[in-house]
DNA sequence: TGGTAGAAATATCTGGCAGATACAAGAAGG
DNA sequence: CCTTCTTGTATCTGCCAGATATTTCTACCA
């Protein structure tokens, strides 16, 4: 098992976009990846550094003293293809939230109410910023070939956020009635 | 900060329902907790330890000499409040499916519809699961006062898995047509 | 009685990874 | 010229999953 693959899937498909630097390449994954994908300066760098001796990625001396774009090569390439290739790695399931909400009733009803409250609102906001997002990138990247993909990643975010607002409602409405 | 809070956390969870050795505590959160949580022996043992020190958990000296069977103090009870207060610590999102989803048109249209096709099935499976330990509980613990909690924890599930059948069926049919 | 398979149970090690932190150097602006 | 912001590179700590090793128990069969 190589080092890092999961990290590595992103930088390279990062990197197929565009060549950049180290620092960019954070900048990117978490704003147009953000919404489903994270990485850290603490993976990125040795990352980089690996993909570099696999002589997957190159090293582009920028005019620049200090800055080292990185791009990708043939061999990076065929690396990501089979990266993308392999099983989907199912995360560990955490999730806060429920495992509060199960305990419940130690927590309290309130407090549960609060939690149910805040996450309703918080996938509110979320649901209008996909939803921007959507008709940003409709204008923008609509002709592109990768709009199709990009858009059903939105999709998701959208379907998904919305079941949340849906099953907070429900949960809200059960958790309502008279005292404790 | 406290090591391993979010461990702790469910370790105290599962003890105040009912005491039971390290081994026991790993099937009972594989097993119960298993649609939004999970745990490793590798952070379980330590974290005992570590609260059995801190006083929040004590071993009960069972017949056996080589089980321990661990039980929640009152310390231990106050200190899982305390945790289950804190606020939800949001994880890292790391969605592969997206990922490869995103990075499409490198992949190949008709790996990412098996992809989708195959999250559909696995959700489409996961959803008659969900329906049926829904029932089965609402037998056995209908009428406890933990049962309106847990509840809602499997509903979320069932909302989050229909969103995700939904959406499948949509992309599904964006991706139908013709040639590449 | 004994033997053995499988389970229950305890424990450790490796390595991915996040988050914090430190630090350098150029840009921008006053 | 000073300061502050941004860009950029890098490392360290500690959480954590997953694999693996090892030791009891239990149950069943011979």
């Amino acid at each position: 098992m190589a080092r890092s693959s999961q990290t590595q899937m992103a930088v390279l498909g990062a990197l197929s976009i565009e060549p950049m630097t180290a620092y960019a390449l954070r900048e990117a994954i978490r704003d147009v990846l953000g919404h489903f994908w994270s990485e850290s300066f603490g993976q990125i760098y040795p990352t980089l550094h690996a993909l570099e001796e696999e002589g997957h990625v190159r090293r582009r001396g920028g005019a620049r003293a200090r800055s080292s774009v990185f791009e990708i090569t043939g061999s990076g390439t065929a690396r990501l293809i089979e990266l993308l290739s392999e099983p989907v790695q199912e995360m560990p399931a955490r999730n806060g939230l429920m495992l509060r909400l199960f305990f419940g009733r130690t927590l309290g009803r309130d407090r549960c109410r609060d939690l149910v409250r805040a996450t309703r609102e918080a996938a509110e906001s979320q649901l209008k910023e996909y939803e921007k997002l959507l008709h940003r990138l409709a204008a923008e990247e609509g002709d592109t070939p990768d709009w199709p993909y990009i858009r059903t990643t939105i999709r998701a975010g959208i379907y998904h956020t919305r079941s949340t607002i849906a099953w907070a409602d429900e949960t809200l409405d059960a958790f309502s009635g008279g005292p404790e």
